[in-house]
DNA sequence: AAGAGGCCCTGATAGC
DNA sequence: TGCTATCAGGGCCTCT
């Protein structure tokens, strides 16, 4: 589900909601995420403040007062929720609940603060949640991961560089966190759409001036998703419950059998199968 | 080293 | 109604 854009509009409500909040208790409810949660997990939560929340890539970093931090992941169907306590301000009763309701089955973490509490839901379980000690832990946990499109190390040079002998499509490529980290299955799709390239061309028959659309439309196609507030294709929703709108604004992804949208073009979008991920694009326009 | 493929897991939907 | 097959936004691992 959640590709940068949504992960940024998460680290933006939590930021909103729990910065500077002391978490009181943690409840788990399922420890086998992809990554299973430690015994121990709720002692490095519970009485700590939490100081801020900061993203990279697809991956959420709470940093805590006592200087532990603790890496999110939200797979592909992770969501967090945003419950408020009861007007009787006891934690006995939860039952009011922000919009949308909170689902009732694979809630399995619970973080509760004075006057709400946050959710962890991933029927799936392809998410997790990862207590990270220092720094250094954090980086070598991270370093397989390569530039985020808006980081200077990703540039045109960067790009063409790399693509250099590369013999895989392109559409992998943009999917590759070791080449760019944040981009998943629908913006990759978007993203070539927008560069007016086949995403079944090899990386290393991309020119230089193709390299630089790439580049570009990354930014340009993340930007927006961000500004949109992300996108909802099935489940995803910020904090409070609320729907992205990213979604409306798509070119390509899910729009199989319908006219392209670009101006001029009298082509349709096809969806076909790039290493088992369904891929969107233009039969006219992206060559 | 690079690339292909399988696997982790549940739920929604389509087809019979 | 109920079965089965397929697909879904991610990432890791193994094999060649």
């Amino acid at each position: 589900m959640p590709e940068l854009p949504e992960v940024e509009i998460v680290k933006q409500s939590l930021n909103k909601m729990v910065k500077e909040k002391r978490v009181q208790k943690v409840i788990i409810r399922n420890r086998n995420l992809r990554v299973k949660l430690p015994i121990n997990f709720k002692k490095y939560f519970e009485k700590q403040k939490i100081i801020k929340i900061e993203r990279f890539s697809k991956y959420l970093i709470l940093n805590m007062s006592n200087d532990i931090k603790c890496l999110i992941h939200l797979g592909m169907s992770g969501t967090i929720h945003l419950v408020k306590k009861d007007t009787n301000n006891t934690m006995t009763n939860l039952s009011f609940y922000s919009e949308p309701k909170l689902p009732n089955k694979h809630n399995h973490i619970e973080i509760f603060f004075k006057k709400f509490k946050i959710v962890y839901n991933d029927p799936r379980r392809f998410g997790f949640f990862e207590i990270i000690k220092n720094d250094e832990q954090l980086k070598k946990r991270l370093k397989h991961l390569g530039p985020e499109p808006f980081s200077s190390n990703f540039n045109t040079e960067y790009i063409f560089l790399y693509f250099k002998n590369k013999k895989k499509n392109i559409k992998n490529f943009l999917l590759d966190q070791g080449f760019v980290s944040g981009i998943g299955n629908i913006y990759a799709s978007e993203i070539l759409f927008l560069c007016e390239i086949n995403p079944f061309i090899k990386a290393c028959n991309l020119n230089k001036k193709e390299c630089k659309k790439i580049l570009i439309n990354s930014q340009k196609v993340l930007l927006s998703a961000i500004e949109k507030g992300g996108s909802s294709i099935r489940d995803f929703k910020n904090l409070s419950g609320k729907k992205g709108e990213f979604q409306k604004n798509f070119n390509v992804y899910d729009r199989q059998g319908m006219r392209c949208k670009r101006k001029n073009c009298v082509g349709h979008i096809l969806k076909k199968n790039i290493s088992n991920r369904s891929t969107f694009f233009c039969n006219t326009c992206q060559k």
